[in-house]
RNA sequence: GGUCUCAUAGUUCAAUGGAUAGAAUAGGAGUUUCCUAAACUCUAGAUCCAAGUUCGAUUCUUGGUGAGACCA
């Protein structure tokens, strides 16, 4: 167990024992102890003064006391500073820590706990290519996924492809109309954006329609349901819908072009599923709920027919579940889709990686499957995460401010390329090891910049100033795995004095690392990956100051020399692992 | 119009109600006969406004201002 867990608990029964009455981990706080103090855990007071009846510093006393007479092997020290008990832990402890982890790749990582957690991530439309914000949606996914299993969940990470509706008739449209027969193939573009081109092409064809309408003297939205192109892809949709043979195969063909695409740029950045479902296979699901929500009455029909949910009870509102024509809503295959998922998979949690653009759609989702009585409710939980906005706002197709991924990628790894050779210090790899090395540095810039920030909110790219590679980034952490790793080859590591002292930075770099459990629950805990990333980022940090500052190959002594040597492989370990959980590599040499 | 988010150094991000609000970057000053200077050290710089709760508020409550999203 961690020092601070320990610390709860030893807390938690030591007040116990010494007032007499029940405590619980809630009544007071554990924190770092501030540089500037002595010790290197603080318990805060002032929440347990009240139920004690006492002074702060008559209550720190008693229990710093108790904790040095009781656990002589955890605390050797204490003081009291105001409302705060500064603990020192003893030696011993951390330099159990170091010893029986430093070799251990999975320091952190959690016994599996039997529990299955599904994790629904990037959920592309099939329309168009994937980008900026895309990007966010798979990293965060692929990352939470990891810190769930890390933290000892069993993962199913699963997809849904928006392969249907009139969004996908337009880009059919739109070639049938414009392509001459023209394939990804033939052009040697590749297939998600050659199709995306013909989505765009849409548009613009139903905006020069449109002017003409208007010029005619219809309204903006008359013109824009009346433009030939809109009423031909209604058809299509129709047409899709009734099975119609030629349609369906052109559907078949651009989707595959489609997914050849995806599957490029999935395979690039590293995003997998274990099952992919689509829409077009899943938009009908939910209509015999509508069915089971009448009669539990939990739906209602209005006069025309249409079926809907009253949730004003909830502070929200009414809400439509079946057209007066029959026909679903998103909210109705949503529902079935979550049953589904449910038989199939039997998952206690079910998480939605979706943006917080669909925040209220998701919480009457819950609300309505939870008023249904379904057994996939109550795990049901939306990772909401915030857009990612330039300096000029919200990204828009029709303004062509849309970061394509790919786009971003391939910039991304040449930067790293153009930095790599400036440094010129691997010039002895061979092509392939250079290309891996340049794609992880590249991406692995990528992946940390949208992964460092809180996923709940928004963030901002500006397109101007390239991605930094200085400071709180994957190359700063990359690098400095690397320099450990430089040691460790050179280095043996034999038997470890275990008396010695531990100087300042050896310390701080150890109590730091100790801490990686804790996170990894707490990342898990709160799906939020950005944890991980600040805290590699500390590790890194705190080991660049230890290494300016302390010899390791050439220590003083042979002593510091393997007290050194533990904790540069417990650290290489932790940021080659904690980077593992962002889904991003760190090479041996840089 | 209704609902929901957000507001912290010039800029991009941190801070379970706790000690002097942390980083990065940009700015200023330094460090390389010694394990990789994509590094390190020092320096300057911020909680939108107004009330309230509290021993203590960036954090909680209310009102205001500003930005965004969703629902029609």
């Amino acid at each position: 167990m961690a020092i601070a867990a320990l610390l709860k608990e030893t807390v938690t029964q030591s007040l116990s024992a010494l007032y007499q009455q029940p405590f619980t981990d809630k009544d007071f706080q554990v924190n770092r102890t501030k540089p500037e103090f002595e010790g290197d855990y603080t318990i805060v007071l002032f929440s347990l003064i009240k139920k004690l009846k006492k002074s702060p510093e008559a209550a720190g006393d008693e229990l710093g006391g108790y904790l040095i007479a009781n656990y002589p092997q955890l605390f050797t020290d204490y003081n009291i500073i105001k409302g705060f008990l500064n603990l020192t832990v003893a030696k011993a402890y951390w330099i159990w820590v170091l010893e029986n982890n430093h070799a251990n790749g999975n320091y952190g990582h959690q016994p599996a706990r039997g529990e299955r957690v599904m994790v629904e991530y990037s959920s592309p439309n099939t329309n168009k290519p994937l980008h900026l914000g895309h990007l966010r949606n798979n990293f965060l996914g692929w990352s939470s996924a990891a810190i769930l299993k890390a933290s000892g969940y069993d993962i199913i990470k699963t997809c849904i492809a928006n392969d249907r509706g009139i969004h996908i008739c337009k880009s059919m449209l739109a070639w049938q109309l414009f392509a001459n027969g023209a394939t990804p193939q033939s052009t040697g573009i590749k297939g998600d954006h050659f199709v995306g081109d013909y989505y765009v092409l849409f548009g613009a064809e139903l905006k020069k329609q449109v002017e003409v309408l208007m010029a005619a003297g219809a309204s903006k939205e008359e013109a824009e349901k009346q433009a030939p192109v809109m009423q031909q892809a209604q058809q299509m949709l129709v047409d899709w819908e009734a099975g119609k043979p030629e349609v369906i195969d052109l559907w078949k063909k651009m989707n595959s072009w489609v997914y050849a695409g995806f599957d490029i740029t999935y395979n690039r950045i590293g995003s997998d599923f274990d099952k992919t479902y689509y829409e077009s296979d899943t938009y009908l699901l939910g209509k015999d709920l509508v069915e089971l929500g009448l009669e539990k009455g939990v739906f209602f029909q209005k006069e025309d027919s249409s079926v809907w949910i009253d949730l004003t009870a909830d502070g929200l509102d009414e809400k439509i579940v079946r057209r007066k024509d029959g026909t679903a809503v998103y909210m109705t295959q949503d529902i079935g889709l979550a049953v589904r998922k449910y038989e199939e998979y039997k998952c206690t949690k079910s998480i939605y990686v979706v943006g917080n653009e669909q925040d209220y759609h998701f919480k009457v989702l819950k609300l309505i499957c939870q008023k249904l009585d379904l057994p996939a409710a109550d795990g049901i939980f939306h990772l909401s995460y915030g857009m990612v906005e330039l300096p000029t706002g919200r990204m828009k197709t029709r303004e062509g401010t849309v970061v394509d991924a790919d786009d971003m990628i391939d910039e991304m790894v040449n930067v790293a390329r153009q930095k790599t050779e400036e440094l010129g210090k691997v010039k002895d790899f061979s092509p392939e090891e250079l290309n891996e090395l340049l794609d992880n540095i590249g991406l692995g810039a990528l992946k940390f910049f949208l992964l460092r920030v809180d996923p709940k909110k928004k963030m901002l790219f500006n397109p101007d100033e390239s991605i930094d590679f200085h400071g709180f980034t994957a190359p700063f952490i990359q690098y400095t795995h690397a320099r450990i790793k430089s040691i460790l080859r050179k280095e043996a590591i034999t038997a470890m004095d275990i008396s010695q002292p531990l100087l300042p930075l050896e310390k701080e770099l150890l109590v730091e690392m100790e801490q990686y459990p804790v996170i990894i629950e707490q990342a898990a805990a709160e799906y939020n990956p950005s944890l991980i990333a600040n805290y590699v980022y500390a590790v890194a940090k705190t080991f660049n100051s230890f290494y300016t500052e302390h010899k390791v190959a050439n220590a003083e002594t042979e002593e510091k020399k393997q007290l050194r040597l533990r904790l540069c492989q417990m650290a290489a370990n932790i940021i080659a692992s904690a980077m593992a959980l962002l889904g991003i590599k760190v090479p041996e040499r840089m």
